[in-house]
RNA sequence: GGAGACGUGGCUGAGUGGUUGAAGGCACCAGUUUCGAAAACUGGCAUCGGGGCAACUCGAUCGUGAGUUCAAAUCUCACCGUCUCCGCCA
């Protein structure tokens, strides 16, 4: 949600910035609406001072005559402040439809562009492996390794689900606890963003496994409930799954007030996601690329606003850190207006090269979302001079499993149709080399 | 799932219908004192919205939402949450 003084203020620039995201929105009448909200509040609050007064009078007075028709004055204005007040919520729940549409403003680096055509690759890493073999894609290598099995899922639970097995659940694991290697050492993250050249202090995660239920209210704070076809439902339980741990992570601070000296407060949430995928139908619906569950590991980063590009930049940097551990060849790609998400600013993505559609796929994403979020969640920081502002926040992928999974097993293919194990990962992998 | 207790400011904790936005304490900030600090003392210290250049002022907020009343932190109802005991369970 963006400030209503801010909107009144820069009006052009709201307009110009949901046009460019493709997101229709008349911002004249929300401000035709918005005088009318602060005439009827005005008035509303003049008569309940009356009241309060000629209450008070009341109270004192000892003659009971005077009394008597001093409160039958007030119930009268009492009926006046019941109508206006009736006005008036109607008037702010028209008021506020109209701001949960008002998508945040895109960053002024933010490529402009109709949709993911107009995404611009910022750089790449990496060597893309040659094969003397035609490289197969993911589902043929796991199906006959036996580490995928969608058929099984497919009767058991419908399309887009799979069972994982063996190895490749080992290999999972792995990850995880690789990554989580990465964010909690203070070392490795010192290096990362002095190598990325951020200037932010690059203090350790705190690792969470948060619910994977949330309140559809919660969920409409964080701005990720745009689409309610994208989520699984519960509304005898007035719950609905996440999408991604973000949704639970971001909204800890829910109603709170950070200290400025307590900032950064960084989290790395390890949880299911759910997606239904409504959106997608018939697209990519072999193997596990996109599927209706998968695990994932996601950073999220409360900062102070003057901090929030930079911790953008450092969330981008522990991403390529992860990828380049594995060896992975990928693509940073900056995300344009029409492919952003409805609460970014800036929108980073990674895509990663898979051979075996010879395509780079996306693996990563990180969104700025600055005071975005936190104004609909009311989390704020106490300043060191006592002045209070909303914070700033930053979510991002440190590693989406199925994807990653797919990513290595397509690079590390072999000509006998098995799969060798990453270095970095044999240690936690008993020290084994190949999937076969 | 059953029974009971409770939900007040950053924390703690008073407050059961009328200048109570809320005593006291802790924490925090500024000053006095000190070479400096501690201690002591003095003062300040909730958030949000409206109006005003400002001093200031009006309104809202005591878990949330409705209600009763001239007047609600205080009374009524619903919901949410926390704690204790029992049950069940990994």
């Amino acid at each position: 949600m963006l400030d209503i003084k801010f909107i009144r203020e820069n009006k052009d620039i709201v307009q110009a910035g949901a046009k460019k995201k493709h997101i229709d929105i008349d911002i004249e009448q929300l401000i035709t609406l918005d005088d009318a909200r602060l005439k009827e509040l005005k008035e509303v609050e003049e008569l309940r001072s009356e009241v309060n007064r000629v209450s008070n009078d009341i109270a004192r007075n000892q003659d009971s005559a005077l009394k008597i028709q001093l409160i039958e004055e007030m119930r009268i204005v009492k009926d006046d402040i019941k109508a206006k007040e009736e006005k008036l919520k109607n008037i702010i729940e028209e008021w506020q439809k109209i701001m949960l549409k008002i998508p945040n403003i895109p960053s002024v680096d933010t490529p402009v562009g109709p949709d993911e055509s107009g995404n611009q690759v910022i750089r790449n890493w990496g060597e893309k492996p040659q094969f003397s073999f035609t490289p197969k894609e993911h589902y043929e290598i796991g199906k006959a390794l036996g580490i995928i099995d969608t058929e099984t899922a497919g009767e058991v639970s419908g399309s887009r689900y799979a069972y994982l097995k063996g190895d490749l659940v080992i290999m999972q694991f792995g990850l995880i606890q690789m990554c989580l290697d990465i964010l909690t050492n203070e070392e490795t993250l010192k290096k990362i963003a002095e190598e990325a050249k951020v200037s932010i202090n690059p203090s350790k995660f705190l690792p969470v496994i948060p619910p994977v239920f949330i309140r559809p209210l919660v969920q409409m704070k964080m701005a990720r409930y745009m689409t309610p076809e994208e989520h699984y439902l519960f509304p005898n339980d007035d719950l609905m799954l996440i999408g991604s741990a973000e949704h639970t992570l971001g909204s800890m601070h829910m109603n709170k007030i950070f200290e400025e000296k307590e900032l950064p407060v960084r989290y790395a949430g390890y949880s299911t996601a759910f997606r239904r995928e409504a959106g997608a139908a018939g697209k990519d619906t072999n193997g596990i690329l996109r599927q209706h569950q998968f695990d994932k590991l996601e950073m999220e980063v409360f900062s102070l606003p003057e901090n929030s590009m930079q911790e953008q930049n450092f969330l981008v940097a522990i991403q390529e850190y992860v990828l380049q551990t594995l060896k992975l060849p990928y693509q940073v790609v900056a995300v344009c207006t029409g492919d952003m998400g409805f609460p970014d600013s800036r929108q980073i993505d990674i895509e990663t090269w898979m051979p075996g559609q010879n395509k780079y796929r996306e693996t990563h994403s990180s969104d700025s979302t600055g005071g975005f979020q936190s104004r609909r969640l009311n989390t704020r920081v106490r300043r060191s001079d006592g002045k209070i502002e909303h914070v700033h926040m930053n979510d991002a992928t440190v590693i989406a499993l199925g994807r990653t999974l797919i990513a290595i097993i397509e690079n590390y293919q072999q000509a006998d149709g098995s799969v060798k194990i990453p270095e970095v990962l044999r240690k936690y992998m008993g020290g084994k080399e190949f999937i076969k």
